[in-house]
DNA sequence: TGTATAAACATGTTATAACAAGTATTAAAA
DNA sequence: TTTTAATACTTGTTATAACATGTTTATACA
């Protein structure tokens, strides 16, 4: 077997999630079966399953033993920026991502929370502060609002019994996807250049984030 | 090939995943190459490398091609406390979990964040205000504070060539280890029974986690 | 001495094969 | 008609085998 190029099981992974992209498999489509895969790619099932645990792992799909493969939602926000988020690479890069609570309590209505999560204006928040640490070192501080609403919804759920992944799906039908990062920059090219026009300041990092889908992208960290 | 119990590859990662627990193998140590596993626990090569990668992916060690599989470092921090994180949660469940970006600035300093970033009380911060998505659902709004230190520390480097992750474990020795979670929930009771107090509330949410390092935790939600 | 090559050994990729186990449908039995 | 059993799918697990590729060490050559 000799691969000049990719992998065998990499190419099935881009020709499997190309199609996905281009919407050639929906959300909640169901794949072909490995056998079937490995008669079309003319491969072994290893290899196959190579390539379904790549996209499994990636987000595209889920499977189900006795059942099969089926493709998960796609993002649903392609334009929304994502920022740089250190503890978050730092996860995913596999460090020990801890966090130290500071204070949690429900505070009165944020005027500039509120709107944003589009809740009444007079509805009260959860504020949560913590440290966030990569290992032993203090890399971050976190402030989260959350409405209290979400706290209330699970509550009505049996949380013995069901995860709340479960019930999040199950109730609300959010989908569940996970792994990339489809992220346009131009957005955020304009709007961090607005930004930086305020607070000019010394120091200029770019960094560049690859992706399989999408290509590099740019965040601006000044 | 009958497996009455567990599978064995499995089976074999909890029998390694015990040892270095126990500290048989410590971090940065070499496993033993994926033969001698074969020839110990008499299983295929297939059967091997299907037990290392899942500790590969639980954050237990990590691999080389040509060199080995090595320990990572331990959890570092048995007795922080980890909050129920709703965005993070669902990240893990595989929810697209995206943020758009609110705010990016540089601020003075702040009395607060300073000290618990052990930084002086005088250095500047960046400050970045985003808000949290699950799919189109807006579930919470995020402030950080991070350090200008981070930034200008990783402007010294080449981002081109070198992830944010090899600069941080070639140039700080940060041990990278992932997907494992290991909390105790004592301090977390006290103090979140303490936060209680002050602001009694009608709803009370408890929330258990499974881990196979700790068994369950609790998580209380008012 | 210094460099290039080969060898030894590690993980990575892939093929073929077989049986286990979960799910749904269909056919047979009660 | 209802229940049970067979069966025909699916993915899950494991074995054996071979060669590709990356890394280090030792050897041979210049």
């Amino acid at each position: 077997m000799i691969h000049q190029d990719k992998p065998r099981y990499k190419q099935i992974v881009e020709h499997l999630s190309e199609a996905i992209n281009q919407k050639v498999y929906i959300a909640g489509d169901q794949l072909p079966s490995e056998k079937r895969m490995c008669d079309y790619y003319k491969v072994s099932r290893i290899t196959v399953r190579n390539a379904l645990k790549i996209l499994e792992g990636e987000g595209y799909i889920y499977k189900k033993q006795g059942l099969g493969a089926f493709v998960r939602d796609s993002n649903p926000e392609p334009n929304l920026v994502r920022l740089t988020d250190f503890s978050e690479d730092m996860r995913k890069a596999g460090l020990t991502s801890s966090s130290k609570l500071i204070s949690f309590k429900k505070v009165v209505a944020n005027s500039t929370v509120n709107p944003i999560l589009e809740i009444a204006p007079d509805k009260p928040l959860i504020k949560i502060e913590r440290i966030r640490y990569a290992n032993r070192i203090a890399i971050a501080f976190d402030t989260t609002w959350l409405p209290l609403h979400y706290g209330r919804l699970l509550m009505n759920h049996d949380l013995k019994k069901r995860t709340i992944y479960e019930i999040f799906e199950d109730e609300f039908q959010i989908p569940i996807r996970a792994g990339r990062y489809s992220i346009s920059a131009s957005t955020a090219d304009s709007r961090i250049a607005k930004l930086l026009a305020v607070d000019h300041e010394t120091a200029l990092l770019e960094i560049k984030r690859c992706s399989k889908t999408n290509g590099g992208k740019k965040f601006i960290i000044k």
